[in-house]
DNA sequence: GTCGATTATCTTTTT
DNA sequence: GATAATCGAC
């Protein structure tokens, strides 16, 4: 045990070694925050205190649930698998197969990821004549995906006028057309399983009684609905359940757009009655000027708990910043850079490129693969969001659960089989008279289009037949074959990639099933609670079975792996092994270090981003969002932007972040010149100055060769009204005429002014 | 019904 | 600039 606890400092041992009570922990950025949760499980399970079995961990990210089980397997003699670790999502799935039939679903009930989500609310306006310019089907989604966020069915959810009362109308048909197919959606996970629980008594008390200590990693992103859930499952407030370990920085709160609520935090401390509060403040990961930075920063934020960062490392290298003119030339000037970082031997997985939008990277890649750099990309498409892979799951999916319509459309006549939109119009008509799938109404369709659709079931139908006794991954090869998915694509052009993939999902197949233990005779759970496998009195006179084991208790291997498919969107390039620089939005940053950090795009409109920029509070949100940038970075911290730069397919022009404003300018080095914002009197161009050489050579090599024109598209401006702003684009001239500009003056927007009339300055 | 081409739309972050 | 939706020709 003294091995467990060696080498914490003296607040993370505190929190290691906490009495059975709820706990609040403020985990600062790189405090050590993953090793004292899973410290504290393993000290926890040693000192006896309690079995594997009693442990429920709950993190928001597949990738931060790996990580737990990794360290934990390392500190612990014991398998882990089948212990209660994982996402809210992943846990409330297994508690939901576990108890469909109390939950009110079918034992082969599917998961709608957001794609999906949204097709179904596109495919239900249509069929029920609703105006989608009225009713924008993402206006929908965010309308239903916030209310259940809340804990809120459509019964639930107060409508003050016509609009929103249409909103939760539309919100219940969408709740019993999911029913209907037997689908739910993410958030339909949470509050199913909340809802389960609250109605019923004898099971609620079970896995209160069972979860003796219950652990939350960034509860700082919990929304309304995980915090109820966590009540409910702590029973009042950890009087009655097990005890609450919630571990948080409320400065790295970046997911409030999608319902995350920090007054969880301050809610919690008071009806958890909390008194043990620990603040890890020291920080193991970032130098001086870099930790300084972020601390300074963050401090523009009005709503904080108050917490602050120190380090033992020194200040180590300034942070850099650079501007530059095109994201053309920053993406060159950051591979430049990069290059020397790998010749001084750095390894390149120990370089990251972050950025605030995906559709950043584009430039980027582009530039790294010219220069014959190894990177690999997270985020963006991933391996179970491709095409081929959506068709194939969802031949898959129809096997399982024949009544998901979404499904049903995506593959009925893919490939071809020559059923039109008339005869899938027509069998929706059925459908809906009937109240029953499309699929079981394809016996009610006469005709040629009738038997089609006939033979299609039948497809479905033998494949299901022919693969009932094999195992996964055969089941999965036998299915693209049948579906005739592999032939579709050896015909076509560019289909090679996409066949690879298919045969890849093969190896996921493979994989899976190792993984989660479907290929073993006995459930792989071991450990003392194992025998709490009991069964127990669901209150319907039902005997069932605890959700306590691993997976193959609770569904089957096709189940299991859909659910997988659609909770796990997977990596998307597995170029493992490869020693490659590292691309990717700072939101997937979080929780993830390296000793050089490249922080792109910081510019008004993108970082912080022109959609947050309204409210005060988006802009805060950003902020953190810049605070969890910054703290990634170990040792060396490169900022950078670029005066132009092509989005939308048209350029844009940009003025610097006013985050590179907010820090601290003794722990800056700028590589190009500062050009001061204009209340500092500093009128000068940014070309025009020369504060040191290395700069200067710099601004030379990117100095654009055409200063002749007076006025250039580009050209920074200082209006007495409107202050600071930036040409976007000019039009008369030309001998005659005036010549007018358009400027971009970033808080008071764009304006067209006459030059000749206008007072301007250059700056 | 099918295919290819054009047009509209939309781009913040993710389980 | 990329994808989805729509349109028009066979």
């Amino acid at each position: 045990m003294q091995n467990l606890l060696h080498n914490l400092n003296p607040e993370q041992l505190a929190a290691v070694t906490l009495p059975a009570q709820s706990a609040l922990i403020l985990a600062g950025a790189g405090s050590g925050k993953t090793r004292v949760l899973t410290t504290r499980i393993a000290w926890l399970i040693q000192t006896g205190q309690v079995s594997p079995g009693g442990i429920l961990a709950v993190t928001f990210t597949n990738k931060a649930a790996k990580e737990m089980l990794t360290r934990l397997s390392a500190m612990l003699p014991i398998n882990t698998r089948g212990m209660w670790i994982g996402t809210f999502h992943g846990l409330c799935n297994r508690l939901l197969r576990a108890h469909h039939r109390d939950a009110g679903l079918p034992s082969t009930f599917q998961i709608l990821d957001s794609g999906d989500q949204l097709s179904f609310i596109k495919r239900l306006l249509k069929a029920n004549n609703i105006d989608d310019e009225k009713f924008p089907p993402k206006t929908l989604m965010y309308f239903i995906n916030g209310a259940k966020d809340q804990g809120l069915r459509a019964a639930q959810v107060d409508a003050y006028d016509d609009f929103n009362r249409k909103l939760v109308g539309l919100y219940d048909l969408y709740d019993s057309q999911c029913q209907r197919e037997g689908v739910v959606d993410f958030a339909e996970l949470l509050l199913r399983t909340y809802e389960l629980l609250s109605r019923n008594q004898p099971l609620r008390e079970h896995y209160q009684d069972r979860f003796r200590h219950i652990l939350v990693d960034e509860f700082q992103d919990t929304n309304d609905l995980q915090y109820k859930w966590l009540k409910l499952m702590a029973g009042e407030g950890g009087k009655k359940g097990g005890a609450v370990f919630a571990v948080g920085d409320d400065d790295q709160s970046i997911y409030a757009f999608r319902g995350a609520n920090v007054g969880n935090m301050s809610a919690f401390e008071r009806e958890f009655q909390v008194q043990n509060l620990i603040k890890l403040e020291q920080n193991y990961r970032s130098h001086g000027h870099i930790l300084d930075s972020a601390n300074v920063l963050i401090e523009h934020n009005s709503k904080r708990l108050g917490k602050n960062l120190r380090t033992d490392a020194g200040h180590g290298e300034p942070v850099r910043i650079m501007e530059s003119s095109s994201d053309i030339q920053e993406a060159n000037w950051i591979i430049e850079e990069a290059k020397n970082l790998i010749r001084e031997g750095s390894l390149r997985s120990e370089i990251a490129i972050l950025y605030r939008s995906n559709a950043q990277s584009r430039v980027i890649e582009h530039a790294l693969f010219t220069a014959n750099i190894p990177y690999r990309v997270y985020g963006g498409q991933r391996f179970f969001e491709r095409a081929e892979i959506k068709h194939a799951i969802a031949y898959l999916q129809l096997m399982d659960n024949p009544h998901n319509d979404s499904a049903f459309l995506r593959v009925v006549n893919f490939p071809t089989r020559g059923i039109g939109a008339r005869s899938l119009e027509q069998l929706q008509d059925v459908a809906r008279q009937q109240n029953i799938s499309m699929y079981a109404a394809v016996p009610y369709v006469a005709g040629k289009a009738g038997s089609s659709l006939a033979n299609f079931v039948k497809l479905i139908e033998g494949a299901r037949f022919e693969t009932q006794n094999l195992p996964l991954p055969e089941m999965v090869k036998i299915v693209l074959e049948v579906s005739c998915l592999l032939t579709h694509y050896q015909t076509e052009k560019e289909g090679a990639d996409r066949i690879e993939n298919l045969e890849q999902l093969v190896s996921a197949a493979t994989l899976f099933v190792s993984e989660e233990g479907f290929n073993k005779e006995a459930p792989a759970f071991a450990g003392p609670a194992s025998s709490a496998a009991v069964l127990l009195d669901s209150g319907n006179g039902d005997q069932i079975i605890d959700a306590d084991a691993a997976l193959p208790t609770v569904m089957s291997p096709l189940s299991a792996f859909l659910s997988h498919a659609s909770l796990e969107a997977g990596d998307n390039q597995a170029q493992a092994g490869q020693d490659a620089m590292q691309l990717m939005t700072v939101h997937s940053a979080k929780g993830l270090e390296f000793d050089a950090v490249f922080i792109t795009g910081l510019e008004e409109g993108l970082f912080p981003h022109e959609n947050s920029a309204q409210e005060e509070s988006g802009v805060e949100e950003e902020r953190r969002l810049m605070y969890v940038a910054i703290t990634r970075a170990r040792k060396r911290l490169y900022l950078s932007f670029s005066q132009t730069r092509m989005l939308h397919g048209q350029t844009r022009y940009n003025m610097r972040s006013r985050f590179l404003d907010e820090l601290p300018e003794e722990s800056l080095k700028w590589l190009t010149p500062r050009v001061q914002p204009t209340w500092f009197g500093n009128k000068k161009s940014a070309w025009d100055e020369a504060p040191d050489d290395a700069a200067n050579r710099i601004a030379q090599t990117f100095k654009k060769s055409d200063n002749s024109m007076s006025w250039r598209i580009g050209q920074n401006v200082e209006h007495a009204k409107f202050g600071e702003g930036v040409i976007v684009n000019l039009n008369g001239g030309g001998g005659s005429g005036s010549l007018r500009a358009q400027i971009n003056f970033g808080k008071f927007g764009m304006k067209e002014l006459d030059l000749s009339v206008a007072k301007l300055e250059k700056i």
